[in-house]
DNA sequence: TCTATTTGACCAAC
DNA sequence: GTTGGTCAAATAGA
């Protein structure tokens, strides 16, 4: 999390601060609004499984009926997922996700479906990267938030799995890397401790690869947001778990100009002010 | 054969 | 004793 807190460092009080990176590392929540199609009926509940395709009768038993989920959040790191538990007093088992690019990396993440929406992915980030995965970057759609001085940070908005047919599985080595694509969004619910962010419009093809390197890299502003600025999404790393398979492969990452609907929400320990 | 996922077992903290 | 986190053998798919 020190991306975040650095990137935070320039922007909040101190108890801002701590609560946002409190909130960050509890409640990073993407919303797994449908890309374009609707996902299929039945679904692991974590979202961690790969999905089996037409025919698998991979572990049909563990398939659960409601909206499909994947690990929603696209964060262009490579995880591969060491365990799952289940948690008490959660309807959903948690899934433990280590840096997939290079074993001394002690970056994880937990990924949790919420108990209160299932449509919707608790994901909490723990240690830094020391890898190289992905190398940072220093062009973005959406502008560096503490390169402002006053504006409002909105916590991390996790970027979203772009659908890809190659992707789906396990074990199976990744496949060149897709153009990264943008999406117009703006922050529609605020001053509460909830937080939704609501893009739609089309998918726009942005001029070269610029992998994100953190969440935090894209984090706008709210100033910036009123106005629907850029939600960068990268080109899918091909992270195995946290792609969205099957039907949503319809869509050709190629095909520009798809129409796009995604909501990401952010429940928070604090109070997000009013614009 | 290779590599990632799954899942029961183990361990440490409370 | 319970719970969350991690390990590692088994499994699956190309």
């Amino acid at each position: 999390m020190a991306p975040v807190q650095s990137a935070l460092a320039a922007t909040w009080t101190p108890s801002c601060r701590t609560s946002l990176i409190h909130c960050v590392k509890r409640s990073l929540l993407c919303g797994s609004a449908p890309v374009g199609s609707q996902r299929p009926p039945a679904s692991p509940p974590t979202g961690a499984q790969p999905v089996p395709a037409a025919g698998d009768q991979q572990r049909q038993g563990e398939l659960l009926n409601g909206p499909v989920l994947q690990n929603g959040v696209h964060d262009s790191y490579t995880w591969r997922k060491y365990g799952q538990k289940e948690i008490l007093g959660a309807r959903f088992p948690r899934s433990y996700y280590k840096c997939g690019r290079r074993p001394g990396c002690p970056a994880k993440k937990h990924v949790q479906q919420c108990d209160a929406d299932p449509s919707k992915l608790e994901v909490t980030y723990l240690e830094a990267h020391t890898c190289d995965d992905p190398p940072p970057s220093s062009s973005h759609a959406v502008p560096d938030p503490t390169a402002g001085s006053d504006a409002l940070l909105v916590p991390p908005v996790p970027t979203v799995p772009f659908p890809s047919a190659q992707c789906y599985g396990g074990g199976r080595p990744s496949p060149p890397p897709l153009p990264p694509y943008q999406v117009p969004y703006a922050a529609t619910t605020l001053g509460s401790n909830v937080l939704t962010l609501t893009a739609t419009g089309v998918l726009l093809p942005s001029a070269s690869y610029d992998p994100v390197p953190d969440v935090t890299d894209c984090t706008p502003s709210l100033e910036q947001e009123q106005d629907h600025d850029l939600l960068h999404i990268p080109s899918p790393a091909c992270s195995q778990s946290e792609l969205l398979p099957m039907e949503a492969a319809k869509l050709s990452p190629h095909a520009h100009g798809l129409p796009l609907s995604l909501e990401h929400t952010l429940d928070c320990d604090f109070a997000v002010p009013e614009l």
